[in-house]
Order: C-alpha cells, then structure tokens, then sequence
RNA sequence: GCGGGUGUGGCGGAAUGGUAGACGCAGAGCACUCAAAAUGCUCCGCCGCAAGGCGUGCGAGUUCGAGUCUCGCCACCCGCACCA
C-alpha cells in the first residue's frame, strides 16, 4: 500500500483499540483522574456536523489526558425524553421508544467511525428504566428532603390537543399543532425548590474562574439579584381584608414621586373586586387572555383600570394615590404591586400620561439651575444611570448631590428608621415547574389517594414503568386514557389509589447525568467511592444555547444530591470547567419558484455556483447554521465516507479557533484530506529510510522541540486551530529537511503524536509503520528538550523611530551595549541617520532595538 | 431598554506593548504530462516602474514603540427584557 487510504486503516485501528480495551476507564488511585464529558445529544436520528465538532473537541482532551498519565473517563448517552418521540409517534405511527432507541441505534452507528476515545460500556439513555427508576428514587428523596413540593401554577392550555404547551409552541396565541387559541389555565403541579437557592447559586458563580465569563454572566442576569424596599400602603376605601396593599420597589429613592400604585390582574385584591364587579371581572378577564410569551407580552397595550381605591402616602397622610390593576404587574414577582413614578420611569410615565396622573419629580440633572425637571410634553422621563451624580430635592426632608445608589441606600435606611417597610433581596429566579402532561418522560413516583392524599411511591416499587400499551391517536396524555396503568394500592392505607399520571420535564434527565456515567449500572443513583474518585467533571464542552437552563438546573441538582447523600460535598459546583463551542455553519444555496419563492439546495447539488444537474445559477446567502430547512448542510457519514474520519475531525479543527463559529467548506475539507494525504505518504517514505545521519539533524531536532512545546500549550489552552498551524509547519519542515533517517524517522514519530488527538487513526498507522512499538493511543506525551529550545543566535528587528528599517543578527546574550555599538555600524542604520547621533536607543535583549532620532 | 462580545488581506484566521498578516483557503506563474488530473516548486496586503509611501472600523491620547492600553464615536453579532 502506498496511498493513504482512510477506509482501510480507520476501522482497522478502532478494531485494535476496542481490543486493546484502552477506552475503558478504571478507577486507578496510583494515578490521577480526569473527567472529560461532552453534552449528550438528542438522540435524533443523525448525527450532524455541529456533533462532529463538539465530540472531536472533546476527543482531543480526552486522548490528550490519557498520554499525560491521566486515568479518563470519557462517557457517552443519550438524552432520550422528549417531544419529538411523541410527535413522531402520533404523526406516523409506532411507539416512542422504538423510534427513540432505533435512532440511538442508527446514530451509534454513524459515531462510531469516528474513532472517538468513548468508554462505550457505559452507555446509556435516560429513557431506560434503569435510569429513570434512579431519578425517581432521587425525586422521593428530594421530596423528603422538602425540596420539592406541589402548587398551582398558570400554564398554556391547548383546548382541542388538551395539553400543555410551552411557551416557544405558542405562536400568536395560538397552539403550534392544533392552531386552537390558547388558554391559561391553572394547574397543580410540582416543583423544585430552586429559588431557595437563588443566592448561592448566584455567589457561587464567582468561584467558577474556568467558565467563560459570558455564560457566568447570562446566569447572574437570570437569577437576577436586585435589593429594594418592601412596604405596605395603607388603603382607603378598600373591601374588608385589604386594608394594606404590600409593594415592592428598587427605587425607594423616588417614593416622595410616586403618583399611583398599580397591581397584577393576579393579586388577592383584584380576584377580590373580580368577583363582586364584572367590570372587574371583564377588563381582569381581557388581561388574562394575553399569552404568558414574551412576545405577546411585548405587543401588549399597557392597560389599567380605576379601581376607585386609594392609598395613604407614607410619609404624608393627606397625600392619597389612585390604585389601579394594570395588565404589565407581574404576579410572582416582588408582591405582585408596585407604585408607579412617572417622572423618573418610561413605563409609569407612559402610565400616567394614559390615564392622566400626576407626574412629581424628586432630582434634576446636576446643571447650573435649580428646580424639578418635569419631563417636557411628549418627552421621556429622566432616568439617570444609578451610579450618575444627580441634584435631589424631595427626599425624605434631605437634599443635595448624591449618586442613584446612595440615595436608595439612604432611602432604605430612613424608611426602616420610620418603621416603614424593610430592605429585601429579591431574584427574578422561580421555582423550576417539573410537571409535564406528556407520556414519554420519566413518571413522578407519587400516588393520588381519597384517603391519604398525595403519597409517595415505596422505592422497592420503583422503577414506576411507563407502560407500553399506549396510543397517540387521540389528543392529551396517554397515561390519562390507559385503561389500568394509573389504578394501584396507596402505598399508605393499601385502598384503590390513582398513579400520577405527569412526567418529569427532560431537563431534570439532563440534570444529573454526568453524575451516573461514574457508575452507570449501579442500583442506586450513585456509588459514593465512584463518584468520589471520578466527580467533578474537568471538563465540559457543549454549545453556548445550555449557557442558562442546563446548566443551572445541573448547578442546582448536584447541591439537591448532595443535600440527599448522592454527591459528595465537592461536587455541588459539578463542572470544574466549562467550554462552550461554537457553530459549524455553511453557505445557503437558493434558487426561486415561479412565485420568487426560495427553493433550497443542498451543497452537494452545486458546483461553482451552478445547480448540477440542470445548470441554473444559485443564489448564494452568507454562511449560517447549519439547517435542515435550509438544506445547507453536509452529512458527516457522507464525509466519512468520501474522505475519512480523520479528516473531518481535522478540518472542524483547524480552520477557527472552537469557541468561534466554523464554516465547512468543500474546498477546506478537501485541503485537510490534502494534507493527511501528504503527512501519510510523508510517514510512508520516512518510515523506509535506513537509519542514519544527516546534516540537518540539529536543525531538525530543534524544530520538533519548538512544536512539541507549541503545540502542548496550544492543546493545553484550546486554541487546537494553532496547533493544526503548527501541525502544518512541522511537516513542511519535515518533507524538506535534509536530516539523517534516524533523526527524521523520530521527528516523524512526534509528529504523528502531537496529530494523535486529532487524527487518532492517521498517527496510529504511521507509528506501527515506523515500527515504534505498541499503540500510539498508550504512548505518553512527547517532552521538548528545554535545551533544543533556546537558539544560539538571533534576529533582532531594528527600528528607527518605531519603523523597522534594519535587521542585526546578534549571539543570543549579548550585553545591550555590544548590541548598541553593532546597531549603530550597521550600514542601514548609518545611511538613514545621515550622520546624525540618536537622541535615543532602546535595547530590548532578545526582542528589538528603537532608535529615537 | 439592559448586559456582553466582535471589527486585521479576496476569505478563515496568527501576533507576552516589540519585524502586522504565522498556518490554511482562494488566485497567479513554473515544472512534470501528448493533454488533463494529481503532485512538486515559486509568488501572493494596498499604491508605485522604482526608490519609497500607506496600512489592523473611525477620531483623539499614553508610549522610544499601539492590532494590543485609555477616552470618545461607528458598525455588526449574541444574550436578557412589562422584573417594579
């Protein structure tokens, strides 16, 4: 064989490693561990490029680790609940599971050529019993451990599908399969008590110095800590009961401005007035049938009604302000109330000049003239940043200059000395909603009794199965409809009792996973010696769209298994490092209908610009994500096949830095194949040199120091396109150097173990070529000779006034003043001095020299 | 609106405050070939015949020296958002 042939050898040395076991991670206390995990994927159907990236970036670690001496445990399963399943099911028939597990099955198939360093027999899916019956027997315990719990809660209520419906499968209001208008509704559900740990969660962020800093941040803005005053108004004219009315505000600073105070359509007073006044009952009614989407949301008309209620100003009694309910107050945060200041806030100004309220000002713009600055017909309301000095002039009988902060902390502190409300903390966080009216989801564990009420299931009756004799041709869940499945025992009293028939959302399945690839097959959620010894995962690399959700409720899950025994306490922070990838993105190629409509081709169907088979020229739209429905997209067992595994790790690798978005390209990826080629052909021929030397042996050796260096650094810090870079001038070097066969046959065998993480399959043929013993997987990491490092001689750049004019070579430690003395013979230096002494010269050893003229 | 990020050749991208454009793609030329493909070699920021000049979104500043640091703009991208 003489020609690099990807479909030979790739197989040929997956076969050697699975029968050399080296993938299987053991627990081994002579050495240190390493944890390398990589979002586990949907199980779709294919596998596509962004999976390519993610699993070849993981793989670089993980391979990586394992030359450095590290025992690894690189785990791979399946996020197997969800949607889809069902959707499916009811759109062609079959069951969930079988279409679940027989797209686990055909992208097992597809990822497995990659050659990837995956301890398979630790795989699993979260839709396998054995899984789910863990997580249940997590939930109870969590259930007794009180952080989980049961209330009502508002959803999107599909009527004709008879489902919930998150808030992305309502479009204009209405259900994204039935078109039905949605409705709220309000339901029991369950719920974890993540709020409770709003603060720490919070704080804890700053300890995780190896997350990028972006996602830190996205997670800091949603929990959303904001400090405030809380306090009652005390109501005139209101029903029996209400004769306060609790606020909540972060700008107590602008109390002595407010003008009105506005609750939720959701609040005890306005349900009070709703049922005894159906004008009440009417406009609260009107404020309800607005989705709970952001973007119904945002396109809602700000709306209030009078109540004809009035509360007492604190600080001044005679001072009364109108109650209205008003559609935008939110119900779960703060006390669902607040009291509007239209001078100093847009929303509450808009408000006002709606209803035709006053509008008091309380600071001005620190300026030369004095007196309230009322916003000006039409004009928006003054709302300096906090930290912005202002002029205040109504607050709580002082006045002067003082930042926004200061006043809200001298506000606080006056209002508490006046007995009137108290500083709080509040977070935007709520308490996560787990309940799922759907089918293929992990079941809750608790049973419906008359008798006993809501009982938790025994854990020696668990897993609570789904059942399988299900039908998705009716709308709603089946489980509601199962003839049997819901009747069983109280686990309590023993009478006829009803099963729970709501799933767990699939985020809870994501939530601890990674803890049970540390002992997969266990009964019971954990070991604690497995999880001791592999627990935190090192690294963890996936996409930026889990930035928020996944990972916090995977943040909070680690701290419940603690607080249950399944974790150990230095696992509540379960991610010691967190790497999110960017996307792989390619052209979108289009040609029009007859109508101008877009119709979209794959990239296979054109070359230069042209359709293949009819000739018609495509429109060419910039690179994006790749999308089915934009058919811009390349199947990686198509690449596989065509031009090798190695090469398409190689190419996601290479061309942007991995936190950045990468475009494929048909003209890279057959640049990448190009060079594995040549790196084989160039191993092929090396590996039949004799033995011997030559005169670029030092040169030679120098080199591979120098990449061995750069590229363990590169690797090191995920910068793996510069380590292709380096990857790439090492073997230019290598083909023209004129060293002896001995020293290019060991350059050689660095070469293909700094590729190795890379191209795994490509560097293990060429090292048994090169006849270097054993498998290249078990080899350790190459070391630089820190001698090799460091040149004898160098190049020092010379500029004249910061412009490079000149260049000296010099020995590497030569004192300053025999480098200055040479500087100025030199005779590029002389000429453009015209004989003029320099005013100045700067000598920086090692790197370059100024001169000043 | 709030928060964050990014702007460097035709393109992807390199550059601890120290030779801007490593490495690759695309392009050009040459060799090999009857020819093409493949492969190898060479060139390749812009203006200029050249000498030289100009160049990292725009404008200032700090510095012997700025893609890098500071200030002010501009453009694009991402996240969050009736959160009181």
């Amino acid at each position: 064989m003489s020609r690099y042939a990807p479909a030979e050898i790739e197989p040929k040395w997956q076969a050697a490693w699975e029968a050399a076991g080296v993938f299987a991670a053991r627990r081994d206390p002579e050495r240190p561990k390493y944890y390398v995990l990589e979002m586990f994927p949907y199980p779709s159907g294919r596998i596509h490029m962004g999976h390519v990236r993610n699993y070849a970036l993981g793989d670089v670690v993980a391979r990586y680790k394992m030359a450095s001496g590290f025992s690894v445990l690189h785990p791979m399963g399946w996020d197997a609940f969800g949607m889809p399943a069902e959707n499916a099911a009811m759109e062609r028939g079959g069951h969930p599971a079988e279409w679940t597990y027989g797209n686990i099955a055909d992208m097992r198939a597809q990822m497995k050529p990659l050659g990837l360093s995956i301890d398979w027999s630790r795989e699993f899916a979260t839709c396998d019993p054995e899984y789910y019956g863990q997580q249940q027997a997590m939930f109870l315990d969590m259930l007794e451990a009180g952080l989980v719990y049961r209330k009502n809660a508002v959803v999107n209520w599909d009527p004709v599908d008879m489902t919930v419906l998150a808030n992305e499968q309502v479009i204009d209001g209405k259900g994204w399969r039935s078109g039905a208008e949605v409705e709220r509704k309000e339901l029991t559900q369950w719920f974890f008590r993540i709020s409770d740990y709003s603060g720490e969660l919070l704080d804890a962020l700053d300890g995780l110095k190896d997350w990028p800093e972006k996602v830190r941040l996205m997670q800091a803005n949603w929990i959303g800590r904001s400090r405030g005053l809380e306090f009652a108004f005390s109501t005139v004219g209101a029903p029996e009961g209400f004769d306060r009315i609790e606020v909540y505000t972060t700008r107590p600073d602008t109390l002595m401005g407010a003008s009105f105070v506005a609750i939720s359509p959701d609040h005890p007073l306005a349900k009070h007035l709703e049922r005894h006044d159906p004008e009440v009952a009417a406009f609260v009614a009107d404020c309800r049938r607005t989705g709970t989407s952001e973007e119904a949301l945002e396109r809602a008309e700000k709306k209030g009604w009078d109540t004809g209620i009035r509360v007492r100003h604190p600080f001044d009694t005679a001072w009364e302000l109108p109650v209205y309910i008003a559609n935008f107050i939110l119900m779960d945060y703060g006390t669902g109330a607040i009291f509007g200041c239209p001078a100093h806030d847009q929303r509450d100004l808009d408000f006002a000049r709606k209803y035709g309220l006053e509008v008091v000002s309380t600071f001005a713009p620190l300026s030369p003239e004095e007196g309230f600055v009322l916003p000006e017909e039409g004009g928006p309301a003054f709302v300096p940043p906090k930290p912005d000095r202002v002029r205040w002039l109504r607050a709580f009988g002082w006045a002067g200059e003082a930042t926004g902060e200061e006043a809200i902390d001298a506000a606080i502190g006056f209002c508490e000395s006046q007995g009137v409300g108290r500083g709080v903390t509040n977070y935007r966080l709520r308490d996560w909603g787990l309940s799922r009216q759907r089918y293929w989801g992990c079941p809750i564990p608790v049973v419906h009794c008359a008798d006993c009420g809501v009982v938790p299931e025994k854990k020696e009756n668990l897993p609570i199965r789904l059942p399988e004799d299900v039908s998705f041709d009716k709308p709603g869940n089946p489980l509601d409809r199962h003839p049997a499945w819901r009747n069983t025992p109280c686990p309590r009293c023993g009478k006829p009792a009803l099963r729970e028939t709501d799933t767990m959302d699939t985020f809870v399945d994501s939530s601890w996973y990674f803890a049970r690839f540390t002992a997969p097959r266990a009964d019971t959620p954990t070991v604690a010696e497995d999880a001791d010894y592999w627990m935190n995962v090192d690294q963890y690399i996936g996409g930026v769209e889990h930035a928020i959700l996944h990972l916090l409720y995977s943040r909070f899950f680690a701290r419940a298994m603690h607080k249950t025994g399944h974790l150990p306490a230095k696992a509540i922070e379960p991610f010691d490092a967190l790497f999110t990838q960017g996307m792989v993105t390619h052209e979108i190629y289009l040609t029009r209908d007859a109508a101008g409509r877009p119709v979209y081709h794959l990239p296979e169907e054109v070359e230069d610009g042209r359709l293949k088979v009819t000739g018609a020229a495509v429109e060419v739209i910039p690179s994006a994500k790749m999308s089915k429905s934009k058919k811009n997209v390349v199947d990686p067992s198509d690449i596989i096949s065509r031009f090798g595994a190695d090469t398409a790790r190689w190419f996601v690798l290479s061309d942007s830095p991995p936190e950045r978005d990468v475009e494929w390209t048909a003209s890279g990826a057959e640049a990448a194949h190009r060079h594995l080629a040549r790196v084989w052909a160039l191993g092929d021929r090396i590996a039949g040199m004799a033995g011997g030397e030559g005169p670029g042996d030092a040169a030679l050796a120098r080199a591979v120091a120098r990449s061995i260096d750069e590229v363990t650094r590169c690797i090191e810090s995920f910068a793996y396109n510069k380590a292709v870079a380096q990857l790439y001038a090492l073997t230019n070097t290598l083909a023209k150097s004129d060293a002896g066969g001995t020293a290019q046959k060991a350059a050689m065998r660095v070469l293909v173990q700094l590729m190795e993480p890379m191209t795994p399959h490509l560097s293990e043929d060429i090292w048994s070529r090169l006849g270097a013993g054993g498998l290249v997987v078990q080899a350790p990491w190459p070391r630089a000779d820190p001698a090799l490092l460091v040149d004898d001689s160098v190049t020092l750049p010379v500029q004249i006034n910061g412009k490079r004019r000149a260049e000296i070579m010099v020995p590497r430690d030569m004192p300053p003043a025999e480098v200055e003395k040479r500087v100025l013979a030199d005779e590029d230096v002389v000429r453009f001095l015209g004989g003029k002494p320099p005013k100045k010269l700067i000598v920086v050893p090692g790197r370059i020299v100024n001169v000043v003229v």
